[in-house]
DNA sequence: CACCCGTGGTC
DNA sequence: TGACCAAGGGT
């Protein structure tokens, strides 16, 4: 094995020498060749993507950054738009705290600083949404400051080059050191970029390709045989399983009967069914009095915490029914179950394939 | 620091 | 098939 600090230079550049011809294509990425004859990528499209890719693979952002561009192509736009209508464009994508963060952080720089994102780490570190990697990939890639990402993937990278065999979260500010000291003064955006890549195609999780590597001669990891072990995790609490009782009405005409959840705690700002709450023993709580009609069958659904197990009841919306300040009426043609969150338009499945 | 917060793919 | 995993952030 090479001694790693002083040969920090020669491996950025063997990452990058190997980035320029298997740099991964992607809606929101500006390619190496493009980025070398001085093509910057738009700032706004870089944080729409690292927000979406928060916790979030890469084939399910795609469809979804592509919609958001197409409707909202500027930061502006998108805070001009109207809150249920960017809810309704992230349901399924999960995370839901985000998209509120999304229009609190669009509205922010649209109204203080004329549309224009910051671009320093600590500028961006400020605004809702952008946490500590986010910051640095977008001060990187969209503004070329050399600032080290630490996502999951270069975790992984980082404690298999050094054999760190300590677990994580504990570990993680060794690892961010790690990082910084490989971390190029020159085309630092493309870098991060690369280290990335390199983790979801090479260094993966599971069977890595350490025979490919661009790193392999200085891979500790691979020397000791450990590269598929690590990084090396605390335990996670095992999740219970809670129970929930769902009510769908349509009426005759075809109107359904939603509620807006509080923009705080699960699903947080997305409609859904009215329903009991989700624990243990949930007691029965109908919108409205009526015969209702247990579907049969079940929806099951795990969020990050726990299982649910829901009951799904139906029952025919009265003509006139008056709903309450948290509750919306949505005609036949106005209801789009993409709309829903996943669990949401599992209900709505069942539904429809009773 | 510990916990909360979604979803779909993978083995 | 259930557990793990993915370009984390907020509180």
């Amino acid at each position: 094995m090479r001694d790693l600090n002083s040969n920090a230079a020669e491996m950025s550049g063997e990452l990058l020498a190997w980035y320029d011809i298997h740099a991964r294509e992607m809606p929101w990425r500006v390619s190496p060749a493009e980025r070398a004859t001085g093509i910057r990528p738009d700032p706004y499209k870089v944080w729409l993507s690292e927000v979406m890719l928060q916790q979030t693979t890469v084939a399910a952002v795609r469809e979804y950054f592509l919609r958001f561009t197409s409707r909202w192509p500027t930061v502006l736009d998108l805070a001009a738009a109207e809150d249920a209508d960017v809810m309704s464009e992230w349901a399924g994508l999960g995370y839901y705290a985000r998209a509120r963060n999304l229009l609190k952080c669009a509205r922010t720089v649209a109204d203080e600083r004329e549309g224009v994102f910051p671009d320093s780490y600590d500028g961006l570190l400020k605004l809702p949404g952008i946490g500590p990697y986010t910051a640095a990939a977008i001060s990187s890639i969209a503004f070329d400051q050399p600032e080290t990402v630490l996502d999951g993937n270069v975790e992984r990278v980082m404690s298999r080059l050094h054999d760190i065999h300590d677990p994580l979260p504990e570990v993680k500010p060794v690892l961010k050191e790690r990082a910084a000291e490989l971390t190029p003064a020159r085309r630092p955006g493309d870098y991060a970029q690369a280290v990335m890549d390199l983790g979801a195609t090479i260094c993966t999780p599971r069977s890595p390709a350490c025979g490919i590597c661009p790193w392999r001669a200085p891979c500790a990891a691979r020397v000791a045989g450990t590269a598929a072990e690590l990084p090396k995790k605390t335990p996670k609490k095992p999740k219970p399983t809670r129970y929930g009782i769902v009510y769908l009405a349509e009426s005759a005409a075809g109107t359904w009967l939603l509620e807006r959840r509080p923009d705080k705690g699960l699903l947080g700002g997305m409609l859904g069914w009215p329903g009991s709450e989700w624990n243990e023993a949930p007691a029965p709580n109908p919108p409205f009095a009526a015969d209702w009609q247990d579907l049969g069958g079940e929806v099951r659904h795990t969020f990050t915490h726990f299982h649910l197990i829901l009951q799904v009841m139906t029952a025919e919306l009265p003509e006139g029914f008056n709903p309450d300040p948290a509750q919306e009426l949505i005609p036949r043609h106005g209801f789009r179950p993409a709309s829903l969150p996943t669990v949401m338009r599992k209900a709505f499945d069942l539904y429809r394939g009773r």
